[in-house]
DNA sequence: AAATTAATTAATCAGATGATTAAAATTGTT
DNA sequence: AACAATTTTAATCATCTGATTAATTAATTT
């Protein structure tokens, strides 16, 4: 390892990332983040001022990452057709979400406490409304089901199993691989289900 | 209203409900407890002993509420089809939640900071995997699809707009009548895209 | 090397927060 | 009414927590 392998300020960043969307901020004491990063508490203040202006940063990281990295390229992606735009993102959201399974809740629970400032910097909106893939569902989709509709229960179906991740592995009596398989299973599946929907 | 319309250890469980649902553990303080209840402070722990365990009994009531009284009945009740089952979960839980929106982010976040008491004893694994529907989805699915991913799809399906609720609001620019409409449209058709998901 | 700037530390502050206490007020009992 | 038990209140405690400060050490510049 060099010597500055991880400067200060990144390794408080990790720490709070860390803390953060574990426990989210009302429940992360700021001492916690100090000791998980291996610091003296004063730096997190001269290095971010605030643990308030910390989690700003940290919650911006995660949307970006939850919203835009996954969606923009394959939402319009021309050369897709819906079915195989909806595997990539059936697909990205799910390995992103086995490795990140505190991510969901944390940018939900925290939106929650900010209605507006957040989401709209980062052109979510534009990002699905005016997308290929929209385009393409406005022109393939019966009067039955709206492009909302369609988006929302993708989504659903992808995120929801890992927001209820404790209570499912709770009620279902899974351990972590069960789990995984399980995920897995629905990658593979979903894709098939939403053309089920659109053909209904 | 008489004397006794409301006594005080209700007026503080009505009021550690609201506050708590809403604003989590962490972030609740006991003071807006009783300033939201319109009681002395040291009444809480009078009547409560702590936070924590004012807490235990308003999450439990929560529990109980969104896991037993909507799926209990309904999964056993021998007279309905599979579609009329999930017609009857469906609807249900839209009514519930129309009027508890912080419902599911609340339970779900805290049972992640519980990883093991909670639910257990609700015994809402019992009313979910020995019921008469899952019974009806193991005889009737293909080797395509289980039971437990039937389920998820309904649950996710139906909760997953309630969940990411602000979310959903903000990107598609809804005020709270088209948020209504949305949820109503979806228990519409869930049951119908869950009986394409079936035939598939 | 000396001087200047930046980074780090230990100690401390001020306000918030869950909880307790002792006294006062209310209600119930004899 | 007199007494006892329960409920309510205001004040206070002890601890937690985010943030700051002043002094020390390390790095950079001249």
């Amino acid at each position: 390892m060099s010597k500055k392998d991880t400067n200060t300020e990144d390794k408080i960043l990790k720490a709070a990332n860390k803390v953060f969307t574990q426990k989210g901020f009302a429940a992360t004491r700021t001492r916690d983040i100090a000791a998980e990063a291996g610091i003296n508490l004063a730096l997190l203040n001269y290095y971010f001022r605030s643990k308030k202006k910390l989690f700003d940063i940290v919650m911006l990281e995660n949307l970006k990452k939850f919203l835009v990295v996954n969606l923009k390229d394959i939402f319009n992606n021309e050369k897709l057709s819906i079915n195989q735009k909806v595997q990539e993102v059936v697909s990205k959201y799910t390995i992103l979400l086995k490795s990140n399974p505190d991510l969901p809740i944390f940018i939900l629970n925290e939106i929650k406490n900010n209605p507006q400032q957040l989401a709209q910097n980062l052109g979510a909106r534009e990002i699905i409304f005016q997308s290929h893939f929209f385009k393409q569902l406005q022109s393939q989709t019966t009067v039955k089901i709206s492009p909302k509709q369609v988006i929302i229960n993708i989504l659903g179906l992808t995120l929801f199993p890992f927001i209820a991740k404790p209570l499912i592995k709770n009620i279902m009596d899974m351990d972590s691989e069960d789990f995984d398989d399980f995920v897995d299973e629905r990658n593979h599946l979903i894709p098939i289900w939403i053309d089920a929907i659109l053909k209904e």
